[in-house]
RNA sequence: GGUCCCUUCGUCUAUCGGUUAGGACAUCUGGUUUUCAACCAGGAAAGAGGGGUUCAACUCCCCUAGGGACUACCA
């Protein structure tokens, strides 16, 4: 039988960047073991759930390349399923109708006795014929001796009284069931193998093994992986940065990137920092988890960027540039912009840590005559510089072969009859071809642009220069 | 309060009882340079504390401290 994983969300809001990193985790291990990773929206919360969610969920697993198998389940969708079973429940004997109220169970736990344990319905072995006829919750009836033992493949061995476990509700007095009940009840019905999660449902292991085995259902092998915190230890808020996937897309990370940094946080295979999803599917493994929480690094994570802008290839990075402009709302390159973009990759993705560098460095290219130089690049135009480029200029002209070394030389030929620095002529020179510093080279420019270019753009220089002091 | 989990450089991590405790990011120094958010070289930087077990412990066990999760008719 092949593994099975599941991401399995509350749509409450966006894609938490955690969220994230478990998706990722699930997806690695199914992809890995050539099985199925399915998706499973937990929205039986109806006051909270939204489709505005559930979409966002969607789009961001979407950008990360985390594609799953099937349709996704909406486990609402499921109630009758989870009510058959909290009956069946009943009839073996490991579950009962309590009829306690919202005020009763307030009153207990507003009691000294409350305070601390967890409510005792005195319907647990109430004799059925006593029962009113009023609204009841179907409570398990967890064993009050002996323990609970799992072993889960991060975390090891982790054991409990199962007297520490509560007569959980399963289903509600409304008959929808109680997340406790609707995740094991699918996941058993969708088969998954392997439960991949936060570190915030290790408890929920222990409770959720008293059903599986309430049913005779095998248990799954859990996983539970540490949170991720903000970079000060606390956990990841808004007030760290982007929380939710979309933002990271908005920022211009590649989802290249995010997976790479994502895995590598909290899993490790060595040394190995940098590498592609196919490496990382390749080496991805449970006990390879750390079982420590991290934090969550942008330095890193812009350093991990950086190395995938640069080797990613080139549809990826135009795929993905494109759908960064989309995230701005802006209109995306057209077929005429792409092509020139295209000639120009090799010399623009150096350098950039995110998608905007790489376009700001295309400027030169993308942008149309005349280059009106950044207010705090009008500076390298000044009288000297104008009275070199005139000099400059004819020399372009004549240059025979337009190519990178012959241009260099050329500069450097200048530079030295000048008696300045290379820096001197080839900086403002960045600021005449694009009107910004933050550019390639400005000889890789000139060949990616031509003579006729480079001159007109010169000529547009030179009109600003000719403006009297 | 109770239960459970966690603890190696600032950060992410390697180490599966024997290492000068390694790498990466960040940082510092020097160099280079056509800007730099680039590159090159070098440096500083860690086993929370205390007990055991063992010839030998970062590694195994216990305690303490600190951090976290859970403790809902939320998921």
């Amino acid at each position: 039988m092949g593994t099975v994983t599941r991401f399995a969300p509350s749509p409450t809001g966006y894609l938490h960047i955690g969220g994230a990193r478990t998706a990722l985790f699930n997806w690695l291990y199914a992809r890995a073991t050539g099985g199925k990773f399915l998706l499973r929206i937990e929205d039986t919360d109806r006051e909270r759930s939204t489709d505005a969610a559930t979409q966002a969920i969607f789009d961001g697993l979407r950008w990360l390349g985390l594609d799953w198998d099937g349709n996704a389940y909406s486990q609402f969708a499921r109630k009758e399923r989870h009510a058959e079973v909290a009956y069946a429940m009943i009839d073996n004997g490991h579950a009962y109708k309590c009829y306690a109220t919202k005020d009763e169970i307030d009153a207990f736990r507003a009691s000294p006795e409350g305070k601390y344990g967890s409510f005792q319905s005195p319907w647990r072995d109430a004799d059925p014929a006593t029962a009113p006829d009023a609204p009841y919750v179907i409570r398990l009836k967890a064993p009050r001796d002996g323990v609970m033992e799992i072993h889960d493949e991060v975390q090891g061995k982790v054991v409990w009284k199962n007297a520490e476990f509560d007569d959980m509700i399963l289903l509600r007095s409304d008959a929808t069931p109680t997340y406790m009940l609707a995740v094991v009840v699918d996941d058993h019905d969708m088969g998954v193998t392997h439960i991949i999660r936060g570190d915030d449902h290790l408890i929920n292991a222990g409770r959720q093994s008293l059903i599986y085995m309430a049913m005779g259902w095998d248990i799954p092998v859990f996983a539970h992986i540490p949170l991720i915190f903000g970079d000060d230890g606390k956990k990841l808020s808004k007030r760290h940065g982007a929380t939710g996937a979309e933002e990271y897309r908005a920022m211009g990370y590649l989802p290249d990137a995010m997976r790479n940094y994502l895995a590598r946080l909290g899993w490790s295979h060595g040394d190995d920092e940098l590498f592609t999803t196919e490496q990382a599917i390749e080496w991805f493994d449970l006990k390879s988890i750390n079982k420590a929480p991290s934090r969550f690094d942008f330095k890193k994570l812009d350093n991990v960027s950086k190395y995938h802008i640069e080797t990613v290839s080139d549809d990826v990075l135009l795929a993905g540039l494109q759908d960064y402009i989309g995230s701005q709302d802006r209109e995306p390159l057209t077929n005429d912009a792409v092509v020139k973009l295209k000639s120009v990759l090799p010399i623009v993705r150096e350098r950039s840590k995110k998608l905007p560098d790489l376009l700001d460095k295309a400027r030169f290219i993308l942008g149309a005559r005349p280059f009106a130089p950044d207010v705090d690049e009008v500076k390298y135009l000044n009288s000297v510089f104008n009275g070199i480029l005139k000099r400059l200029t004819p020399l372009l002209a004549e240059v025979t072969t337009w190519s990178k070394e012959e241009l260099e030389t050329l500069f450097r030929d200048l530079a030295e009859k000048e008696g300045v620095g290379l820096g001197k002529i080839a900086q403002p020179m960045k600021v005449v071809l694009s009107g910004t510093t933050k550019s390639p080279s400005t000889f890789d420019m000139m060949v990616a642009i031509g003579r006729a270019e480079t001159l007109a753009r010169i000529n547009d220089a030179a009109a600003y220069m000719a403006i009297p002091e």
